[in-house]
DNA sequence: TCAACAAACCTGTCTGACAGGTTTTGCATT
DNA sequence: AATGCAAAACCTGTCAGACAGGTTTGTTGA
């Protein structure tokens, strides 16, 4: 920890902020760990307390450290939080389209799916199957059915092994969670509905076969489908 | 905006957060708008200045807004600035490796190569030649190479027109500024590092020629040696 | 030894203040 | 009436001090 912040920058919390994160670096600090108070940040720098303030919510903001009160902060455990507001704020003020996002889920969905059918446990091929039997057992409740829908694609982010694609998939669910509801409406025929479900069942099997190829095959076709679907009911 | 802070909340900064991105959703402010002041945004919500400046700086953090000293603050456009943050945040605290980011990129970026390819126009395709030359000429200084080996993945990211790509690219710069030069000087002969310049200036021309299949090829194949030159160097 | 209690510490929030930077207002001049 | 400029009003950045709770730690008494 350096004794002073930059003076000659206009910038005090964005100097703060770069004192935090090069203290977590230096110290190698690993999740969980215990961040210097404010106050004492505050003396250390000779900055008021309110400046190490912001800049602990700024970290905050990011995911980056965990607030909480009459504790000390402490170092987070990576989270998509931060990303999902960010895609969310992008959908809201027209930055990114629907399309878009679907795109790119499509894009990093093929390859989740092929690294989880090569990797994934018995017990997350178990719980990605669970989340698909769910769907098709609870689909008369298109509430559940969705939660477990989202549920299912992150569980094959996360048996992909690599936390990123389970930060981006997980970063998208906010939105995915105002474009569901639409697709499941456009499809008007049960069969449309017990298709889509089928799908799923499908890739489950395809993971728990440890069949890649028929895995990003079934992936495929699946965001096929729901593209088409979205572009039906008008969303661009 | 609504009146009051729902009270109950035991977090009164997360509560005004709520509220100044739901002023956004349902004033549909664009990129560039102004938000109310502190002061004003404080008295109507009942809470103090602090409480809201702390709202302020946590979405600056997520590059939500804008904020610099005097003026108001603004809605901001959308930039990878957070995610970059986090996922640096991710590396630091190993708890991400820079294999996965790579496997990241080479799965996004035979996309974005594809999708370059159809839709580029030709300044884009002309931008993206510039960088690919420009690294071949440069050559002697590892730097600059490096710098429009960046520029020009992250022109190829913007061509696809898709801003979620292109985030997602940015937010791996800084973490590909440390681990370039490592694979950069295993590339010990020259000759190595010809065929590595040599690759990029291939894409180039095959997003220029609108060859989506040769561009996503030779992306594929670029990001094959990138990981195997990285595994050399002991990099996990 | 262990459990209850008190002290020390910490965060969340509030108030009031002041130094600059920015925008608006209104007046004076053309 | 239009224009240019200066003052006023407004705004953000930072600071100091205060107090209500929640948390941790250490001490004391059983």
């Amino acid at each position: 920890m350096q004794a002073e912040v930059k003076t000659d920058s206009t910038d005090l919390v964005g100097a703060t902020i770069g004192v935090i994160t090069q203290h977590i670096r230096s110290n190698e600090l690993a999740p969980g760990d215990k961040l210097p108070s404010e106050s004492h940040l505050a003396k250390e720098l000779s900055v008021s307390r309110s400046v190490v303030r912001e800049a602990f919510r700024s970290l905050a903001a990011m995911r980056l450290i965990n607030l909480s009160a009459g504790k000390r902060a402490t170092v987070a455990h990576l989270d998509h939080g931060a990303m999902e507001l960010m895609i969310r704020h992008g959908v809201l003020t027209e930055q990114i389209s629907v399309q878009q996002v679907y795109d790119v889920r499509r894009t990093i969905e093929t390859r989740t799916v092929t690294l989880a059918s090569l990797r994934r446990t018995d017990e997350e091929a178990e719980r990605i199957r669970f989340h698909a039997q769910q769907m098709s057992e609870l689909k008369a409740e298109a509430e559940a059915v969705m939660e477990h829908d989202l549920a299912f694609h992150l569980a094959i982010a996360k048996a992909s092994r690599n936390p990123v694609f389970a930060i981006i998939i997980g970063a998208f669910q906010s939105v995915s969670r105002e474009s569901w509801p639409i697709g499941w409406r456009i499809r008007t025929e049960q069969s449309q509905k017990d298709a889509m479900i089928g799908t799923h069942i499908g890739i489950a099997d395809a993971i728990a076969a440890g069949d890649p190829q028929e895995a990003s095959h079934l992936m495929a076709s699946h965001f096929d489908d729901s593209v088409k679907v979205l572009l039906d009911a008008g969303l661009t």
